[in-house]
DNA sequence: TATCATTTGTTCGTATGTATC
DNA sequence: CGATACATACGAACAAATGAT
């Protein structure tokens, strides 16, 4: 009957969480992924612990990352294999087609373009003066590795897209063109960070992501001859799903290390 | 006395909660950075609500990441500085050294050491046989940005480590010294991947994670002449503290994509 | 379509333990 | 030592989502 011997020094709904917690870690658990876990009714009478007890140590699995909880049908054990997707980051460059080359991923929906000001980060990432707020061309678009759905944002500035007709005429196109067609200008390069939060309810809605894991996030910054900045790039990932591949080549020292994203003097 | 009328519809916690998280987020809040919020107790009498109601807001503004709780002292705003400290990833050829440089954190704990085979996505990684296992030296650090604690393990097999005695020496050296060991064998490169997921408790108190905020994750292989792989990294760092950045330059068409890691045929 | 059992969500009341000052 | 504040635990009730009847 008894599920184990529960120790009085720790707090119980500790003691069942870990106890449930080594279970579904084990590797032929009986609690294998996308399998249910006890109800909070069968738990009290399993541990003969109250109710408030019983959430509080299902809800500590939650916490750990173990399971999902569902109003009306219960607990999950969330499936814990690590990301198989890759997204390739690197950009190689063809000498034979002469121009930049970038994995393209293919399109769940058609791109939605809008028009607005480049303000806040983006302002600071573009070395734009806020005060006097440029316009750009936002291209949203949805896309899926296969495996996943990533949301990419491509936003052109007015003044870029001037310069370079093709971008203006079609901002929505896809990253490889965009990229062939700034290459008119001179070489490239490309400023990348990276970072991850949990996602926003919406965000999960279009993502289709099942649960709380988080969303890696990476931006990128098109560069120019004289380093000037380009164009701006933000990626969404399921990091559930996908990992994110750099390849690593040494840089001359001569280049000097471009530090921080404007620090724009008062 | 009532701070802000509580209706119905949702949840009487959430509402609190949202009060409570708006009013820490306004600029100029009462509630600055480090300040007390009020007790239990008192947001019992301020609202008209009980002492599970208000424990499960407070519950709310820590996993919002907004707030930490300490026993017998009450709850406190945590510094909201988000993801300031960049964590650069890029590694730069000095000629004048004839060195790789890389930057160097600054070290929390000193290194442990431990020797262990290599299995699993490591050998995967490594491109070793799982069945016949090399060894490995394990070396973990516990490091600082200045702003956040990253944890970083360097792997490196028996038999590099054989093959350039220093390594042997000092497998827990700084990661600049351990490149320009390798180095003695040739140039090298490096592939890297991305992930993030929700840090396990353990993970959260080495780090010094409030809560459920995501870690980010990167491994490292370097390689050496022929693409062999020489060692193997791993880094962990708070992603609501840090970012990770690149630079990306284009490689040549002509380095033949190394796809997956590793599909050993069976 | 409507109803019902199951399961989680929310809320109250209450009591006691333990850390901090 | 005592006051304050958070931690843990019990009991009880009703609400809301879900799936099956």
């Amino acid at each position: 009957m008894s599920e184990g011997l529960i120790r009085r020094p720790t707090a119980i709904y500790m003691q069942v969480a870990d106890q449930l917690a080594t279970a579904i870690k084990r590797p032929d658990s009986e609690y294998a992924p996308g399998s249910k876990l006890p109800s909070e009714t069968e738990l009290m009478a399993r541990y003969g612990i109250s109710r408030p007890t019983a959430r509080a140590a299902v809800d500590e699995l939650v916490n750990m990352g173990l399971i999902e909880k569902h109003h009306g049908r219960g607990s999950f054990v969330r499936d814990q294999t690590p990301p198989s997707g890759e997204l390739p980051r690197s950009v190689t460059w063809s000498a034979k087609e002469k121009r930049y080359l970038v994995p393209e991923l293919s399109q769940v929906e058609p791109p939605v373009v809008t028009r607005t000001n480049i303000v806040g980060e983006l302002a600071a990432a573009l070395e734009r003066d806020e005060d006097d707020a440029e316009d750009a061309f936002h291209a949203d678009h949805l896309l899926t590795t296969g495996s996943a759905r990533v949301a990419h944002r491509v936003i052109i500035p007015i003044g870029v897209a001037a310069e370079v007709p093709a971008l203006a005429a079609a901002p929505d196109a896809p990253i490889g063109e965009i990229y062939a067609h700034l290459a008119e200008i001179g070489p490239l390069w490309w400023d990348e960070w990276v970072s991850a939060r949990t996602p926003l309810p919406d965000e999960r809605s279009s993502l289709g992501l099942a649960d709380a894991s988080p969303l890696l996030i990476t931006h990128r910054v098109t560069h120019g001859p004289d380093d000037r900045p380009l164009l701006y790039e933000e990626l969404h990932a399921p990091a559930a799903r996908v990992r994110l591949t750099y390849q690593i080549r040494p840089e001359r020292k001569t280049t000097k290390p471009r530090t921080s994203r404007s620090s724009r003097a008062v």
